[in-house]
DNA sequence: CTGTTAGCGCTTTCAG
DNA sequence: CTGAAAGCGCTAACAG
């Protein structure tokens, strides 16, 4: 593999300064066209493409954004079913203003405990920003993060933080929407399947009550826990297999619906007939695709990633800016057929 | 954000040169113990970490890999239902020895057919070597990176062309193993339901009957096609609505197995009394998820990403080695409940 | 419009 | 064991 060409050679070949070549590299102007087409004619003669590394250091800017993922680096069993299409639409979206606006993308697997390491990452200039994608932000750790006011994006709310630079989808305000349609439809006790934490939930369940008073009753199936136990097959055998079942099923996994479907239906149970599922879906669409057609709250998590990529990226560019901008996108209740007619 | 500290507010604080003070961070030896102290002292006080941009420009090495990824960048509905544990497995592989080798992850969404960018993406600098795992290059452009000996290793088996770095499963092997696994038990007609490219399969089928004289006969469900028109689910009912249906079924998608198995009880069908399924999963132990649970064959995709991702860097690292090196892990079939009991 | 030149922060001979 | 100094390839004043 032959050296590359530098801006030397181009300059040499072109018979002019290497001023000029980034000029026309960098597409400055105040370069005269007769002169432009010569080093033109140069650098495609000898392939050359400026070094990437040379221009970092040079500007002191990588052209890089980190986004941290939740994926899990080690072997983890937790991951098994958990719904991986909210990472890759994520991923999409991101890469699409990415691409558009001349950035690369560094995947981070690292614990966002970690702060030194994100300090560090973006101080020595690996990367120009950050996305923070995972569901674990809400420490002490990242807070500090954000109050150094270091050039990150994140996704998700957190509670009494309203700082930095943010995008959500209104997870409690459609948790509620769907809440209180299942109750329009006459039901006063649902089964909510979710990896989340426990507390989390029920913190926000009290909420809703306290909210708008709903008699909603509500019974939680921990996705991790129902994994080390036999499964999630077993633990909805034994709920519904008594006649006493809960006649509304919430899940945020929409992977897991289809196997709930099915043990319904070998239990005898049909589907919305004895038993109404809602989900939620990160394709638009995607509840078309099982048997019945589910009916799913869709958040919109393509364009989600495009607003923070756009948000961060408008960040870095112009300093000037505030670090203080939460951008919220709707999510919307698609009704289908896995629920039953009121 | 305060300017950070250079190796020349290090070297000073310390009172020595910088080229001790580099010495000391990578750790080459040849410091006296008390000087190591002095800078370590200094670079601690100084919060000092060195710029990753001026490293890289210094050594001509990024330590960046880049992964070439097939999750499209634009909307696009094919994605919808492609089971996509294939990547993030592949993905936490690679990671794996990536965090333990000291490189970081780059995510490239480009097609492999503009070799002139993947080009420059290495003579560049911008990253070190690449990952290939899209099934899209068996075409003279990749081949030509190929053959270029780009700094590049790739997942999958090229036909005729056993050429650079790569590591593959078995495609053809298991998939003959499958075949042959149902033919013993009985079955003479299988329905095969992927994404894969119809001309392909046939062609695969083709040598496999030609090898074994296996009268397997088998149809073709086209996932792709699917659904453009009324999706899976309609397919399925329109096979299977018939009394001379295929009673085993192949598919690469586990995804989509749990919404075959409802459909076909809900024409009066059961999984493996009436129709036996086998599947794959990339993830150990997957099948066991379902209902009932699937035979599939396992592909160690977590394992084929960390093997490639050792087989790049050491080639990157040891300027010496050969340039040709194919490894193979192997698949195996896990009987589980989704086939009929010969 | 164009050229000169001083960095950017670190590594790496080469002397000592 | 340590220091001086020459790059690495490009950008960005500044001078003309």
């Amino acid at each position: 593999m032959k050296m590359a060409a530098t801006i030397y050679d181009v300059a040499k070949k072109a018979g002019v300064s290497t001023a000029t070549v980034s000029r026309v590299i960098n597409k400055l102007g105040n370069v005269r066209q007769e002169t432009k087409a010569k080093v033109e004619e140069a650098m495609e003669q000898l392939n050359f493409t400026p070094n990437a590394l040379a221009v970092s250091f040079a500007t002191n800017k990588s052209n890089i954004i980190g986004l941290v993922t939740t994926l899990e680096s080690e072997r983890n069993i937790s991951n098994e079913m958990v719904n991986n299409f909210y990472f890759t639409e994520l991923f999409r979206g991101i890469n699409t203003v990415l691409k558009r606006r001349n950035y690369d993308l560094l995947i981070i697997n690292e614990s966002l405990d970690n702060t030194q390491y994100y300090d560090g990452l973006i101080q020595n200039k690996r990367i120009d920003g950050l996305v923070v994608s995972t569901q674990l932000h809400n420490t002490a750790q990242f807070k500090k993060l954000v109050r150094q006011k270091l050039p990150l994006a994140y996704i998700g709310k957190i509670p009494n933080f309203n700082q930095g630079l943010s995008v959500y989808a209104r997870y409690y305000k459609y948790t509620d929407e769907i809440l209180g349609y299942l109750n329009d439809k006459g039901f006063e006790r649902v089964l909510f399947i979710s990896y989340r934490q426990k507390q989390d939930l029920i913190k926000m369940w009290d909420q809703l009550k306290y909210d708008n008073h709903t008699k909603m009753d509500i019974e939680y199936l921990d996705l991790y826990e129902a994994h080390q136990n036999g499964g999630l097959v077993e633990k909805i055998k034994d709920i519904y297999q008594d006649g006493n079942y809960p006649r509304a099923i919430f899940t945020d996994e929409l992977n897991n619906v289809q196997i709930i479907i099915s043990v319904l239906n070998n239990l005898g149970l049909q589907v919305p007939k004895d038993v109404s599922i809602v989900s939620v879906e990160h394709i638009h669409g995607m509840g078309n695709n099982y048997y019945p057609k589910i009916t799913n709250v869709y958040v919109p998590v393509y364009d989600m990633g495009v607003a923070v990529a756009n948000l961060l990226i408008d960040f870095i560019e112009q300093n000037q800016q505030e670090y203080n901008k939460q951008i919220i996108l709707e999510s919307i209740l698609i009704e289908r057929e896995s629920v039953k007619k009121g």
